[in-house]
DNA sequence: CGCTAAGAGTACCGTACGTTACGGTTCTTA
DNA sequence: TAAGAACCGTAACGTACGGTACTCTTAGCG
């Protein structure tokens, strides 16, 4: 549990999960224009009640921000024992991840009345940038740092190279799904896309290593690219 | 950027660019929550004159989006007479461009109401999107096919190519930005990303020619010429 | 000078929503 | 089982906003 600053909230009783997720399925669902009053008949509880646990509407936007934030299972990547395949697996199934994360109804739906929030009242884009984007950084700097180490990766510092990780992996799918445009995002597809991020990743900050020889089984299918960059 | 050379839609007079303008800034200084009697005090103008000119709320918000983005005036790129250096800079200047103009505070407001009406009313999202990524994408894919017939460049399709560099450029710039995070977007540091982002899509996507150090070892692979695309 | 049209300024209407208040019901506990 | 707390359902209140109507000023024109 490697949460710094965030260690005060999850005392919430069954009956209020239930509401939260009254609340994500309603903004899902109709988005920002949410009421208290939709919220209390989704809910099947009173209104006095939920201004009773959450004390006004932003209130309960905000918790239910941080309940999403823990409820989602993000796969803990271990550093250890680190080859150039595992190294590999593990950039695929961060990407794959985040991938499916950021294309989650729930995701979007979160990400947008955050976002249409933040020029007034910052509150709910900070929370969603700390437990989205920074913690994603937090997570896979390590794996980095340690790919470093293991001498397969070369960068001058792991912010830069986490950052670009996620410029190949994420490039302007969340934008557009942001945006409104339905992108199809199928298994396969997110397999595809981890695949080639984590590929044109290493050839960007690999250590000197031939990418796409000798042991590479798996080579990309369908719309990947570039896996002729380092070919000797 | 003053030269509007509108098209074909947007004939409206000065009076009308005028309240125009005032929708935008409102809308940078309190976002979504803009009523239009915000507007027409600001615009100095009544709101039975909004109404007739622009239908309602949303029109009005339709007219602004669709006026800024006549405003903004992106120098096109000329595909003619390529050879790397200049690829290299026409990259370059892309990216700066497209750095620049989405950390300018109307984008990100446009965006901002934008993305939180996506859910609902998918009106403006469509728009933004259209005259933004997708406009971005109408404008460079040019060169880079161009780039590609010159043989700088190898990629199966453009449309690839161009999403992994819209990656490389903005990686988590844009995201960071709408939900509220303070990123300071000096020049240098636009024109430093920019080199940055077109390095590393010359690393993925050039054909077969080295790009670290002015004069490395030059791979001589002759095979990989500039229609190598066929396999898979 | 009167007539007309456009538009500024403002009052007004209907409605939707956040918030509060209250009566009735269920659960806890002694 | 009965007191008391928690809670549900709903009515009510105040406000804010989109949209409309009405008045008044100004400009063009015969």
């Amino acid at each position: 549990m490697t949460s710094p600053a965030s260690s005060h909230e999850p005392d919430w009783t069954e009956r209020q999960h239930d509401v939260l997720n009254a609340v994500l399925q309603l903004l899902v669902e109709v988005g920002d224009r949410l009421t208290m009053t939709d919220v209390a008949k989704r809910a099947s509880c009173s209104k006095e009640t939920l201004y009773k646990w959450f004390g006004d509407r932003d209130g309960l936007l905000i918790s239910t921000v941080r309940w999403q934030a823990a409820r989602v299972k993000v796969l803990p990547i271990d550093p250890a024992s680190l080859d150039l395949g595992t190294l590999r697996m593990r950039l695929e199934e961060f990407a794959a991840n985040w991938l499916t994360v950021i294309s989650t109804k729930t995701s979007l739906a979160l990400n947008r009345v955050a976002i249409a929030q933040a020029a007034s009242a910052g509150g709910l884009g900070k929370i969603v940038l700390e437990n989205g984007r920074l913690e994603m950084g937090r997570r896979l700097k390590p794996v980095l740092e340690a790919g470093r180490k293991a001498g397969l990766l070369d960068f001058p510092d792991a912010e830069t190279a986490f950052r670009s990780y996620f410029g190949l992996v994420a490039r302007d799918i969340q934008i557009r799904l942001l945006l409104g445009d339905e992108i199809e995002l199928s298994a396969d597809m997110i397999k595809t896309d981890a695949a080639r991020a984590a590929q044109q990743f290493l050839a960007l900050y690999g250590a000197g290593i031939p990418i796409g020889s000798a042991d590479q089984t798996k080579t990309p299918d369908g719309t990947s690219g570039p896996t002729a960059t380092r070919s000797a």
